[in-house]
DNA sequence: ACCGAAGTGGAGGATCTTCGTCCACTAGCA
DNA sequence: TGCTAGTGGACGAAGATCCTCCACTTCGGT
């Protein structure tokens, strides 16, 4: 993820660091980039000790995992903008992977301290403009196709999906889940020029809610 | 709101009262539950110590900013049911109305702290009930009239406007509520049998998601 | 106009949360 | 085997938030 600006890091160190950003990104994208230190340092399996070792601050964190993130997503788009068919199927595909994208969104849109923190870095910045680039060749490649109603920017997509991703705190979690994979469906349906998109899991009731 | 318990409160109390209320509504949709209650006060145009003094802690508040609008909400269903001509476009008409609705859902479904403390009182409950069996009969009624699709329930309504309500904090105000308004016109697009709704504003670019 | 009760604001002590350091200990690597 | 990078988590500092308390103000009945 980065070059090794010295001494390149001793085995267990590089693992431990690994599983610090993996973790980080999983709770940042479920709690928002403000959770305690210490929560992040319990879930990767370290203490924070060696979390503040790795990453002075939490704005360092916050840039280590940003970069992560936004190469991830932007991989994936370039993957599905190449290997699909259509600019409207990539876009689909970009979209129900949607785990990674919504925390670029949360970082990127979501969260004014996260946003603060990234505006200045340039890695992050260009990593951002590359991404956007993508995204907005799909939908308007999408648009010619005449699958994408004309009437979005890839501004609207983008917002759709930063609400929507977010998860939604739930004692049943297949429930949250299938109800997320059910709104991305739904959602699709909205941008489409013609519906007609199948609705994973079971229509929900008033008691899947609870 | 609420039945004079003993005295009825003095004029300028009970104004205050309302101001607080008025207040936490505002700030709890746009925060959630858990801001302090200093910023409350302030909002209210009052001291800590008359918000401590109506409210004797958090969750008397909660409860009295929840009953406050599931009344608001259910009655605005009711209103809404009665004198559209189709459960369909009540059903519309109850989305757009969407900031009061989102506070409730907010409440009931997006806090787990908040639940944890509607759930035990009866009022609140029925209140809940209430309004979730109108939601229900303008879900069902929808789809006999062939407006909206089969496949989904009131549970799904809820979960997406309960995920599309959420603000995004934006510098640029007015580019954050266009926003949730296209959004909703295009959940209303992507819930609707047969796309049509005109989205209001312009397509969002890149350079207004700033 | 007066007065007592009701109401008010906000300073401040108690409590809780989170931060980030420090150091005795452990484990890779040569 | 020894040297050093790496580790974990207890801990004091710093800050946030809570809620009480009381000297002062305002309302409203007479």
């Amino acid at each position: 993820m980065s070059a090794d600006p010295q001494t390149p890091l001793r085995a267990d160190a590089q693992r431990n660091r690994d599983q610090i950003i993996a973790a980080a990104r999983a709770i940042f994208a479920e709690h928002g980039p403000e959770v305690p230190m210490e929560e992040i340092a319990r879930a990767a399996g370290v203490g924070v000790g060696t979390l503040y070792r790795r990453f002075p601050d939490r704005e360092a964190l916050i840039r280590a995992v940003a970069v992560d993130n936004f190469t991830r997503v932007r991989d994936d788009a370039r993957a599905a903008s190449a290997e699909e068919p259509t600019c409207w199927s990539a876009l689909v595909r970009l979209l129900y992977q949607s785990v990674d994208l919504q925390l670029s969104i949360q970082l990127a849109m979501l969260s004014i301290r996260a946003y603060e923190i990234l505006r200045e870095d340039p890695t992050i910045v260009a990593l951002r403009e590359d991404l956007l680039t993508e995204v907005e060749s799909l939908v308007t490649g999408a648009q010619q196709e005449g699958h994408l109603r004309t009437d979005v920017g890839a501004g609207d997509v983008a917002m759709l999906f930063a609400l929507l991703l977010r998860r939604i705190p739930s004692r049943k979690k297949h429930i949250a889940e299938m109800s997320t994979a059910r709104n991305v469906a739904i959602m699709i349906d909205g941008l489409q020029s013609h519906p007609g998109t199948e609705l994973p899991g079971h229509p929900l009731g008033r008691d899947d809610i609870h």
